[in-house]
DNA sequence: TTAATTTTTTAGATTTGTCTAAAATTTAAT
DNA sequence: ATTAAATTTTAGACAAATCTAAAAAATTAA
């Protein structure tokens, strides 16, 4: 993995918090989430797509590309590893950690973060309770659930599909689903025992799709990342 | 204490460290050091002679000032300190641990590095030997010689006189020989159990002073700094 | 003590990350 | 469907830290 500057990693970092489940980050939430201004945000923007770390296109939002989100997880890593050796070995209060932990996060020693981990036993947790990922970028329940316990109207993305009959293969072929596909839930029928759900755009398929349904029985062993 | 740039700090603590008793450091010294072009150098020391960190006057080479010497002696005590946790606790080998320091040292929160240090248990060197500096910069032995140990010609500063009597107030006085004066020994007279001194030039004594003798007896209660 | 050499400084350019003000584009409202 | 408002991007400027090339000062040597 490349090595990025302090304000780099600031803006991967940011996004995939903002992104967390979201189709696209827009500028000014960005700009205002950094302190930062608008004008700033669209110049890292062209730099980081430049690293191809983000989708982005002119006035259509950002979103971090599989690679963003690998060296976002490892500044996340990084810092939430920080917070439990500052909360757990040094004794600061819980809720000092973060802002130490801000700067701490850039020092980027991979070697010295997996030997940080193991000192401290592979936390699991920070001290906020958010989960650490581990030196692959896994992290306990990163708020994996399944389709049919998503909220409507909530974007989210294909993670895992827990069950190989031939009527779910059919099912992700026909409808074109894979892990990374992006989609969300738009009604539950109870009548029938199935939910209509809409596949979101993407670069393979960039024609908007009509919304189709799917019996619960199949929603279930569906898995999504919010 | 104010907040130092990387780069700023960077060149403070090398400056610190070829400065070690001696006069004044070079452009091109610092700037071989440093790995950097000698035009980057006389930019750097005129802002830092701006911030009151260094004596400097074109052409002069530099030197650090008090306040220049007490962030050089905090920024030591934050590497020496993060030396000692890689190696202690992280189990780096002591070979490993300066490289990483280099970052962490720059992390500049008080309380961290004061909850550090008492974590450690307040260790008195580092891995390499180095004493690490307490939270008021003093340290181990900061190879504090007398002045009869000194080597001919090194330039050291007066730090510590533990004898109070007549004879050595009158000649301090008498040569204006203060805490922080600057001199080098120039021969050592076994028959009469002498040694010849020489003041080094400062801003207090401008015009060059001739060397002058004293005792043995008295030069073993005059310590210095190397 | 001049001349040659070395060291140091100045002048001007470059890169990164930021800003303001103005232009372009998208979204919302009438 | 236009117009108005909000969002986003561009253009141009600036500060920090660096560089190269040239000028100035100090040192060394003939």
């Amino acid at each position: 993995m490349l090595n990025f500057s302090t304000s780099e990693e600031n803006y991967i970092k940011t996004i995939f918090h903002l992104q967390n489940g979201q189709n696209t980050v827009t500028t000014n939430e960005l700009a205002e989430r950094l302190r930062t201004k608008p004008a700033s945000v669209t110049d890292m923007m062209k730099k980081l797509k430049a690293k191809k770390l983000l989708h982005y296109q002119p006035y259509q939002g950002f979103r971090l590309t599989n690679e963003g989100k690998k060296v976002a997880l490892d500044i996340i890593r990084r810092h939430r590893l920080w917070e439990f050796f500052l909360a757990e070995k040094l004794k600061f209060k819980w809720d000092e950690v973060h802002v130490v932990a801000e700067d701490l996060e850039h020092v980027s020693s991979r070697k010295l973060i997996d030997k940080l981990d193991e000192y401290l036993g592979y936390p699991k947790f920070d001290p906020h309770g958010d989960p650490i990922p581990d030196s692959l970028g896994k992290m306990e329940n990163s708020e994996q659930v399944s389709l049919v316990e998503l909220p409507l109207n909530k974007p989210a993305e294909v993670c895992r599909v827990v069950n190989q009959s031939e009527e779910m293969l059919e099912l992700l072929q026909h409808k074109k689903i894979n892990i990374g596909t992006r989609l969300e839930v738009k009604r539950k029928f109870g009548f029938d025992h199935s939910i209509e759900i809409k596949l979101r755009q993407s670069k393979r398929t960039p024609s908007e799709q009509p919304p189709f349904s799917i019996s619960e029985q199949l929603a279930k062993n569906i898995f999504v990342n919010l």
